[in-house]
DNA sequence: GCCAACGTTGGC
DNA sequence: GCCAACGTTGGC
């Protein structure tokens, strides 16, 4: 999962572009987080702060390379396409309302901006959208 | 706009 | 290497 703030960077505005690059990760836990993605990974893709909720699903293209927006090598970042577009949006309250899903990072650690889920929780909320 | 959570920085 | 101070994120 991969989490945006709308006015910053929105789903729509994703759409519009039809790809880009996943950069501007300055936290070490997000960083180990997105090297792990691979080509073809499915990420959801979150709106914080503004709508709070998961409205689709991103698709890695590009493995994580050097963060281009900075010379710092410590940085990567990915390329990603929308892959699809939920039918509603997940909202966090959903979310916080399903056991089964109480335990994911998106409520355990607040603050971070890209974390792994379990299969079966990604399909859960993906279920929840359509 | 406030505040809690948490990561990072810097003094010792 | 510890810990206090500070900054940032994000929910409410």
């Amino acid at each position: 999962m991969v989490k945006s703030e709308p006015h910053k960077y929105s789903w729509q505005q994703f759409l519009k572009d039809g790809q880009t690059f996943w950069d501007g990760v300055r936290n070490y836990q997000a960083r180990n987080n997105l090297s792990t993605m691979k080509t073809d990974d499915l990420a959801l893709f979150y709106h914080s702060n503004e709508g709070m909720e998961v409205v689709g699903i991103a698709r890695v293209i590009r493995e994580a390379y050097p963060d281009p927006t900075t010379d710092d090598a410590r940085w990567v970042a990915v390329d990603l396409v929308p892959h699809h577009t939920l039918k509603k949006s997940v909202t966090l309250v959903d979310i916080k309302n399903e056991p089964m899903l109480a335990q994911i990072g998106l409520i355990r650690q607040g603050r971070l901006s890209v974390m792994p889920l379990r299969a079966e929780e990604f399909d859960k909320i993906v279920e929840m959208g359509s």
